[in-house]
RNA sequence: GCCGCGUUGGUCAAGGGGUUAAGACGCCUCCCUUUCACGGAGGAAUCACGGGUUCGAAUCCCGUACGUGGUACCA
């Protein structure tokens, strides 16, 4: 038997959305599950909505995600070219084969021509015409026009397509691995364009010929492909064979809060849909990406590999190599599923309190960066990252949450000190400071000891203190505990704030 | 319109003839902490509708409704 060999098409017309990372995921577990080789060929067949720089940019998610392909423009690979574009001499031949068999022929329509025919024939019953076995025999074709015509208009290099001829009244059907037994009338399926004027390849005969030439095994795409399928067979059929024909998957469609998933759903409910940040070259326009949001790699695999899979188990977090060891594509789910921006944080958040914190450090020192914030100690960042991870969701909650592990508070709390303060408690703090100065051992257990002895001393709650000395510490009431923050910024500079707050909180 | 695919709490979902119909996110209450989280204990909330088949249907069948995709010389 020869090796599982799974291909992921993406065509670079923009950002790589959320079901185009799922698509890719989904093929390379399983190539990896039945250790085979994970193939991106790029589909760049529309010259015209081809973008520059988002091949460069699929590549660049793919890195990100931890997904590295085995075959690719970029990898290299025995079964190349690996962009359509450059094979555009191969594919004529196939749509010829298909002509000189009877399986499709030429069409000499002009786009004014197809567009009169079905704003003519278009009634309130049909109002989008197709170019079928109904209407052919009323266009401009080899099917209508006499051999000779035919033979002239292709000698004189007329503008021209192939277009498959489907077959009438027959039933198509297939094996698909999520949704099984699917069939179609032929006789409701249109004449697809296979190969364009420009002599480029639609997509139909593309992938067709590309998916037979890579010797590919499985293919696995998003939902909105089924409806073509079948004239992906009949091709498969016509062409190669149908036992050599690869086995389908359609992935079910994610879905946004109303409908599609879309990049207005992102701008309007305010989460990301495209994997990294991507700047529409044509407009300008920048769609942020889930990894800027601050979201972890791991994190977004997981999200998207729960959304429409399960392994029957409770598990939710899984890594890439247990998804790899755990993935079955016959669990994948057959309805769309509607996307959630709470639940996908909560992955973050859970990724972020289970990975070690110098996973992402680097990326966080960037963040604090950004803000003017110089991080000199690693090891220290280390320290105080891990002491504040548990309430982070995002990446750029760091600095909300530690930033006065390195920055002396400017402003404090007034309305939480306020009511409690009074001439006992600037007692309190007066003298703390002095035992504070002659303590020697800077450590958590003793700076809270001498703390807790001096309240029993002056006959004071404990609480109520803390929380003024949080604020002073912090400026405000959050954060770990009061003693684990003291004894991390250090004695001088716990000292410095204290006594900085004091003056404030005097004029109460 | 036609064709395809789908439908278990607000969302993700387990379950595929007999269950008190799991679990997670979110929401609410309480505990922990006189901070914010984390953690812990509870709570509200579901089988789209109508017909069958069956002793018995969320599960099987048929309709309807709704959603979604396609209906391009786009992928």
């Amino acid at each position: 038997m020869s090796k599982v060999r799974v291909r992921f098409a993406p065509s670079p017309t923009g950002g790589l959305h959320l079901g185009g990372v799922r698509t890719v995921l989904f093929n390379y577990l399983f190539a990896k599950k039945h250790g085979g080789d994970f193939i991106v060929r790029i589909e760049d067949t529309d010259q015209t909505r081809f973008v520059a720089g988002a091949e460069e940019y699929i590549f660049e998610c793919l890195k990100w995600c931890g997904i590295e392909p085995d075959e690719s423009p970029l990898h290299g690979g025995s079964y190349g070219p690996y962009r359509q574009s450059e094979r555009k001499e191969s594919y004529r031949q196939y749509a010829e084969q298909l002509v000189k068999d009877g399986f499709a022929y030429y069409a000499f329509d002009t786009p004014g021509e197809l567009e009169k025919m079905r704003n003519d024939l278009k009634t309130a019953e049909n109002p989008s015409v197709q170019y079928d076995i109904r209407t052919r025999m009323q266009m401009k074709n080899s099917l209508t026009l006499p051999a000779v015509e035919v033979k002239k208009l292709l000698d004189e290099n007329t503008r021209h397509v192939v277009r498959i001829k489907m077959p009438e009244d027959e039933t198509i059907s297939f094996t698909d691995m999520i949704h099984h037994e699917v069939s179609f009338n032929s006789s409701l399926v249109d004449d697809k364009v296979l190969l364009k004027a420009d002599g480029m390849p639609t997509y139909h005969l593309a992938v067709v010929v590309d998916d037979y030439l890579m010797q590919i095994t499985h293919a696995f795409r998003g939902e909105e492909w089924l409806s073509s399928a079948p004239v992906h067979v009949l091709l498969w059929k016509y062409l190669f064979g149908l036992d050599k024909m690869p086995k389908w998957a359609h992935l079910p469609l994610i879905l946004g809060p109303s409908g599609k998933l879309s990049k207005r759903d992102g701008a309007k409910y305010g989460f990301p849909v495209f994997a990294m940040n991507w700047t529409d070259p044509k407009t300008n326009e920048l769609t942020e990406g889930f990894k800027e949001k601050g979201f972890l790699p791991e994190a977004f695999i997981n999200l998207l590999a729960v959304l429409g899979w399960n392994d029957g188990t409770e598990q939710e977090i899984f890594s890439m190599d247990e998804l790899i060891e755990r993935f079955s594509i016959e669990r994948v789910h057959k309805a769309g599923a509607k996307f959630d921006f709470e639940k996908a944080k909560w992955f973050n958040q859970e990724w972020i309190k289970k990975l070690p914190v110098t996973n992402y450090q680097p990326g966080v020192k960037e963040i604090f960066e950004a803000k003017s914030v110089t991080i000199s100690d690693d090891e220290y960042f280390t320290k105080v990252l891990n002491l504040v991870k548990e309430r982070c969701v995002l990446l750029p909650d760091f600095y909300d949450q530690s930033i006065f592990f390195f920055k002396t508070p400017v402003a404090y709390d007034e309305a939480a000190v306020k009511p409690k303060w009074d001439a006992g408690k600037l007692n309190f703090f007066t003298e703390m400071v002095t035992r504070y100065n002659n303590l020697t051992e800077w450590e958590i257990e003793a700076i809270e000891a001498e703390f807790k002895a001096l309240t029993t001393e002056k006959n004071i709650k404990p609480g109520e203190l803390q929380m003024i000395l949080r604020v002073m510490l912090v400026g405000t009431k959050m954060g770990p505990g009061v003693f684990v923050i003291a004894e991390a910024i250090g004695k001088e500079e716990s000292l410095n704030r204290i006594q900085k707050a004091l003056i404030i909180f005097s004029t109460f």
